[in-house]
This record gives structure tokens, C-alpha cells and sequence, in this order.
DNA sequence: GGTTGACACCTAGGAAAACATAGTGTAGGT
DNA sequence: ACCTACACTATGTTTTCCTAGGTGTCAACC
């Protein structure tokens, strides 16, 4: 699952991984990783920019901690960023649905 | 539905229509709007392009022809392409039920 | 006491894909 | 004469994801 795997739906997945509480980047990373069974098992390198963006845009807000020495920055969704969510999540369904349309009908290799 | 909504799996798309016979580009853009439903309505800059690099990887073969005193490029699946479409779908499984595992347990604003 | 590994964050830069935009040309209808 | 649908090409821009580093804490082990 090399190369760019995600294309445009990681905004979703994180405010979805949000949705239930606010959470801190690393820890996002790993539920990520194991809410969908090690398929998306994402670089800091592309959660952290990603988190930040999200932030700018209002989407998330944040807040640093500290927990035994460790610093944290918290993010929790906004109501922006709820909103969004519901939204990106549409737009996931019906982008799901459209894929399914044009597959339909493309024969697998072995069934008849 | 605007922003790069594709990211990737334009790819697979352009296969899928391509593997129930060879067509020309102005055909396939129509087709895939069709069978979706107008959700990948796409804009010739992105489906040329995408054509010449499945071709130039091998994926396509491609030859002219003249119908009505209209130049014609028609693409049709290689062995390698048809392959590839295979695995594409199966990358796309992986990838949505992904997205489905995430998204489960999130909940609708309304829905009880 | 030093090293390793998990935890936890950051940023600079690059590659590539999707798109916008503009251009070329034919055919057919009004 | 003009417009629309057909059909392809070229070029540039934007965005996203990723690579590849870097900083620092804590616990466990040797």
C-alpha cells in the first residue's frame, strides 16, 4: 500500500477518528492504524501537516498538555468541523456509489 | 463535488470502462459520466493526460483512426492493463472497506 | 551508565496527480 | 456566418501526500 494511498479522503478519516472525543496526534495515528486493520497506517510526516491544516481551517481546535513529561497537543472538532465530517461523509458515499456504478458490470477474471 | 475528488483512482476508473472493448477518449469521458450517474463529469485535461501515461506504462495500446474526417485515438486494454484493473479493484476494496471500518461507529446527526 | 525502543512532536522539501486554461481543427445545423 | 458538439493537444498551477530528517521524554534492559 505504497505510494500516496489516501488521495483526498484523509480529512475525512481524521475527523471521523475526532468524532468521539478529542484525541492527540500520536494517538490518532495508532487508532487510525487499528480502526482499519493496518490499511492506513499513516507517516507523522502526513497526519501532522494534515492536523495543522485542519486546525487553520477551524476545523479542529487544539490544546497543549502534558502527561508524565510528554507534551500533547490535543485536537478536538469543532462545530465547523463536525459539520464538515457529516459532509465529507456524503460526499464519500456517493463517490463510493459512483465507483461501484462504473465497476458494475466489469467482469472479475474467474466467475462466471 | 469540486476539488480533486478522484486522487488515484482515476486510474481504475479509466480501465473499468476500457475493459468491455477499445473506445476513443471523447467516448470514454462521456461513458464514465453516464455510469455514474454525472458524478465523474471530467474536464479533458485530466482524462487525456491520464490516457497517455496508462499508455506510455504499458497499460493501453493506442492507434488512430478517421471517422467522418474526425482523428480518432483509440485505447484498448493490454494484458498488463487488464491485469492492473484487477488489482486496482481489489486496492479499491481494500480501500473502501477501509473507509467503511473508520467511518463505522460514527454517528449520523439525526439518526438514533 | 549507556543503549534501545516506544512515545510525541515538528518542518522543509519533493513528486505527482488532478485540474484550469487555452489552443487546433472537423462536421453539422441554423 | 456562427454556434455547438466532436476530438485531441500543450502548458501551467495547485494541492496533497510523503520522504527524510530533526528534537525531546520516559521506561526497560544490559
Amino acid at each position: 500500500m505504497s505510494g500516496q494511498a489516501l488521495k483526498g479522503h484523509l480529512d475525512l478519516l481524521l475527523l471521523a477518528v475526532l468524532s468521539d472525543g478529542a484525541k492527540h496526534g500520536y494517538l490518532i495515528i495508532t487508532e487510525l492504524r487499528e480502526r482499519s486493520d493496518d490499511e492506513f497506517d499513516l507517516p507523522e510526516g502526513t497526519v501532522y501537516p494534515a492536523l495543522h491544516r485542519l486546525a487553520k481551517g477551524g476545523y479542529l481546535s487544539s490544546e497543549w498538555t502534558v502527561v508524565q513529561g510528554r507534551r500533547r497537543r490535543t485536537y478536538r472538532l469543532t462545530d465547523k468541523g463536525r459539520g464538515a465530517l457529516g459532509e465529507h461523509r456524503l460526499a464519500w458515499q456517493s463517490f463510493s456509489d459512483a465507483i461501484g456504478s462504473v465497476l458494475k458490470g466489469v467482469p472479475w477474471p474467474d466467475t462466471p
